[in-house]
DNA sequence: GTCTATATATAGATAGAC
DNA sequence: GTCTATCTATATATAGAC
C-alpha cells in the first residue's frame, strides 16, 4: 500500500515542484529523478510514461481538492442560500489552503499546475480535468449562475472562462509577480494574499451588467 | 531592404503561427522551416538562434502595436480627459484589430504570442518587453490609474496583471471557446466580439473598490 | 544567401542483469 | 523493484561546398 517515502511518492513530490516551476515540457525525467534521488528507469516502471506521470501529479491534488471544494460550497449554500459571488468564490479559499497541509507550498503548486495544464498541454489535460471532475465543476457553475441571475447563460459561459484565465495566468506567473511586487512596492504577498486580491476582481467582472448596445 | 517574400519573412510568418498555436518550446526549427519551405540552416543564418527568432517574431508585432496603441490613447484623452476605464480599454480595440490588416489572424496571433511569452519563457521575454516597450506601457498604466484614483498603486499593479491574464488566456483558448459557444448557444463570435465581451469584465474588476477587511 | 552533411546535446523509453 | 547500459528520436547549431 505504499509508505510515504517510497520511490513512487518521491517521484511525484519532485515532479510536481519542477512542473509547477518550469512547466511540463521544460522538465525532463532526468531532472526529476535526480532531484528525487531515484533511478531514471523507475519513472517508466511506476508510471509508464511522462504523460501518465503528469496526470498522476495533477490527480493527486484534484482528488483532494474537488470533493473538498464541493463540500465547502454545499455548506455555504446551506447556511446562506443567497450568498453573493464574493462569498461563493471565497468558499474556495479554505479548500485551497488545506493543500498546504497536504504538502509544503501545496496551494501554490496546485494552482500553478492547473494553469500550466490548461495552457501548455494541447487540450489533453483540459479533457482529463473536465471528464474526471466535471460533476464537481457543474455544481460550482450552477451556484455562480444562481447568484447572478441577471447574466444570460451565454455571457456567463464567457465570463467564467475569463475568470479561469485570470486565476490560471496569475498563478502561473505568481512567483515572478511576487518578486516585482516585493521590489516595487515592498510587499510580501503569500499565496493567500494573492488569492484574496483576485477574488473581488473576478466577482466584479462576472457580475457586471451586460452591456446592451 | 527585403521584399515581402524573402526567406526571412517566410520564416517569421511560419514561426509566429506555430509559436502562437503550440508554444515556443513545442515548436522546433525543423517544423518552422518545413512550413516556411526554406532550409533549416537559414534560421541560424538570419536570426542567430531560436531565442532571437522568438524575439524577432514578437518585435514585429510590438513595433506596430505599441505606437498605435499609444496614439489611440492620446487621442482619446485629448477628446475626453475624464474617460472611464471602459473607454480606455476600448481604445485598444482599433489598434488590436489593425493587426488583422498586417497579417491574417494578426490580432489573435499577437495576443497568443504575448501570453506564451509571459508564461512560458522564464522571464526573459517579460524582460524584453518591459525594457523595449516600457515607456508605452507606463503611459497606459498611468491613464488607467488616473481614471481609477481610488485604487492604490500596488493593487493596481496586481489588477493590471489579472487583466493581462484574462485577455491572454481567453485569446489562447479563443478557438476552443468559440466552438463551444457556437454549439451550446448558437453564437458566432469573431475576435472582435470576444474582445468586446471581455472589456466590461476587466474594467469592472480593475475598478472595484479595494476591500478594507 | 542557400544548401548538404554533420557535430553535439538531450530527450523519452526499454532490455536485461541483479 | 532497482540498476546499468543503451536504443532511438529529435533538438539546436555549425562547417564548409556551392
Amino acid at each position: 500500500m505504499a509508505g510515504r517515502n517510497d520511490t513512487k511518492t518521491k517521484i511525484l513530490d519532485a515532479a510536481e515542484k519542477l512542473f509547477a516551476e518550469r512547466g511540463f515540457s521544460e522538465t525532463s525525467l532526468r531532472l526529476i529523478t535526480s532531484k528525487a534521488e531515484v533511478n531514471l528507469a523507475s519513472v517508466n516502471y511506476h508510471f509508464g510514461s511522462k504523460k501518465e506521470l503528469i496526470r498522476a501529479v495533477l490527480a493527486r491534488y484534484l482528488d483532494v481538492f474537488m470533493p473538498s471544494a464541493e463540500r465547502a460550497l454545499v455548506e455555504l449554500l446551506d447556511n446562506e442560500p443567497q450568498a453573493d459571488l464574493n462569498k461563493i468564490f471565497s468558499s474556495l479559499v479554505a479548500p485551497l489552503l488545506e493543500l498546504n497541509q497536504l504538502r509544503n507550498e501545496g496551494t501554490t503548486i496546485f494552482l500553478q499546475l492547473l494553469g500550466r495544464g490548461y495552457i501548455e498541454s494541447q487540450g489533453h489535460l483540459r479533457w482529463f480535468i473536465t471528464t474526471h471532475y466535471g460533476q464537481h465543476l457543474d455544481k460550482f457553475v450552477q451556484a455562480v449562475s444562481n447568484s447572478a441571475p441577471h447574466i444570460p447563460p451565454a455571457d456567463m459561459f464567457w465570463r467564467l472562462h475569463f475568470t479561469l484565465g485570470t486565476i490560471v495566468f496569475t498563478m502561473a506567473s505568481a512567483d515572478a509577480l511576487n518578486e516585482i511586487a516585493a521590489s516595487d512596492f515592498n510587499e510580501d504577498n503569500d499565496i493567500e494574499a494573492v488569492i484574496r486580491r483576485v477574488i473581488p476582481y473576478m466577482a466584479a467582472g462576472v457580475a457586471v451588467p451586460v452591456d446592451a448596445h
